[in-house]
DNA sequence: GCCAACGTTGGC
DNA sequence: GCCAACGTTGGC
């Protein structure tokens, strides 16, 4: 079992969202950078625990956590023409983008904001912190352990 | 809205 | 394959 960090800006599907899907699940959709896209595709499994991070919003942070319930698919996203998401180069027989759902485990009861996370030294390793701009990125569990611990109190 | 840190594109 | 130009991410 391994820990990641998914990245979501809440505008678009946040944290209340996933609990609120009316299935118990929700697809963790639209990834278009490679690198996050093959740490999805070859590295996320099911059962796999998730940090659901807010980005792009007033206050940046950890909102909860989710856990993998099916392993990578095809995007449909990227075959649909009328998506944002649509890329014309995909196709079927190879396609070019995944997806993986997951299912809401906790809400915290706040956002645990980034600048929260910048000053716990047990975190400056974070990839969070290393390398900002990628949406899905593996998490260890000692910094698992940390995060959680910080939500708590 | 600004800007730093990337990633991607495309000419050569 | 190099690299300049451009686009995107995402915090502030």
């Amino acid at each position: 079992m391994n820990y990641w960090l998914f990245k979501s800006e809440p505008d678009e599907y946040s944290i209340d969202d996933l609990f609120a899907e009316a299935d118990g699940s929700g697809r963790w959709d639209g990834i278009r950078n490679y690198q996050a896209r093959n740490l999805l595709r070859d590295a996320v499994s099911e059962g796999d625990q998730v940090l659901f991070y807010h980005s792009s919003c007033k206050v940046p942070g950890v909102a909860g956590t989710a856990r993998v319930v099916r392993a990578a698919y095809p995007d449909p996203a990227q075959f649909d023409t009328h998506s944002p998401y649509h890329d014309p180069k995909s196709t079927a027989e190879a396609p070019r983008w995944f997806c993986v759902d997951i299912a809401p485990l906790a809400r915290f009861d706040e956002v645990l904001p980034l600048a929260r996370l910048k000053q716990e030294p047990a975190l400056e390793d974070m990839v969070l912190l290393r390398q900002g701009r990628l949406s899905v990125q593996p998490v260890t569990a000692a910094q698992w352990r940390a995060v959680t611990r910080l939500a708590q109190a």
